[in-house]
DNA sequence: ACCCAGGTGGCCC
DNA sequence: GGGCCACATGGG
């Protein structure tokens, strides 16, 4: 059911094109702008890593060394710049502590074991954890997010709406694969902004008629 | 003038 | 365990 799902959403949307294996020295670009697009638009968090390349500090010695005033400016764009300066920090300064300031060797290690260590970061919570994992580590686990929820619960697959519960349900029923996760999720994500937002459009979805799981989307009351 | 975004942690009960 | 709140900018 849910492969079905993910072809039916991939052959209507295309690609995402979701930090798309980005490549080592993109891995911590990828870290910050997990954090930085916490709640979010991903264009304000974007405009954020630019101004932080700009100034060369997507790097561990140089993010560990900025001062928080600087960084605060930079990230501006992105919202919540002193919160997320704050948590920036957090992270960059546990990396150094616990692994020596190398990615390689906080990857390095079971992905149970790497999940709890993010979530010990002040600032990382289970989204941007998986996120990391995901995207940036390139290790198979399915990120939850505010979409997946109303999108399963609309789609009719489950009225689950917790986070370790709805996690389960992907991974149970799909291969753990990292680029199969990547991009489903980025869809779900896809099929929420354009039409699961608090505001429904569902009606004016067009995989009504050309889903294969039509028939459980168009049975659904309005919300 | 609203409403919302690829959340999180702290507090309260 | 859940409900509320602060955090902040830019785009529709």
């Amino acid at each position: 059911m849910l492969q079905q799902i993910y072809r039916s959403l991939y052959k209507f949307f295309g690609p995402q094109y979701w930090w798309p294996t980005a490549g080592s020295n993109k891995t911590l670009e990828i870290i910050i702008g997990a954090i930085l697009t916490q709640q979010t638009s991903w264009s304000n968090a974007e405009k954020a890593i630019q101004n932080l390349n700009r100034e060369s500090l997507i790097n561990p010695e140089k993010l560990r060394d900025a001062q928080n005033e600087k960084l605060e400016k930079l990230i501006q764009p992105s919202g919540y710049y002193r919160q997320k300066t704050k948590k920036l920090k957090n992270f960059i300064n546990f990396l150094w502590e616990k692994h020596n300031g190398k990615l390689e060797r906080l990857f390095d290690q079971p992905i149970h074991e790497l999940r709890e260590d993010l979530l010990s970061v002040n600032g990382i919570g289970k989204e941007t954890a998986d996120s990391i994992i995901l995207y940036a580590a390139e290790k198979p686990i399915f990120v939850i997010d505010a979409y997946t929820a109303r999108s399963m619960n609309r789609i009719g697959i489950t009225q689950e709406k917790e986070y370790g519960k709805l996690q389960e349900i992907f991974h149970n029923n799909l291969p753990h694969d990292v680029g199969l996760f990547n991009e489903f999720h980025a869809l779900i994500v896809r099929l929420g902004k354009d039409y699961c937002r608090k505001k429904p459009r569902w009606n004016q979805c067009p995989l009504n008629t050309r889903c294969d799981y039509a028939s459980s989307i168009n049975n659904l009351p309005d919300k």
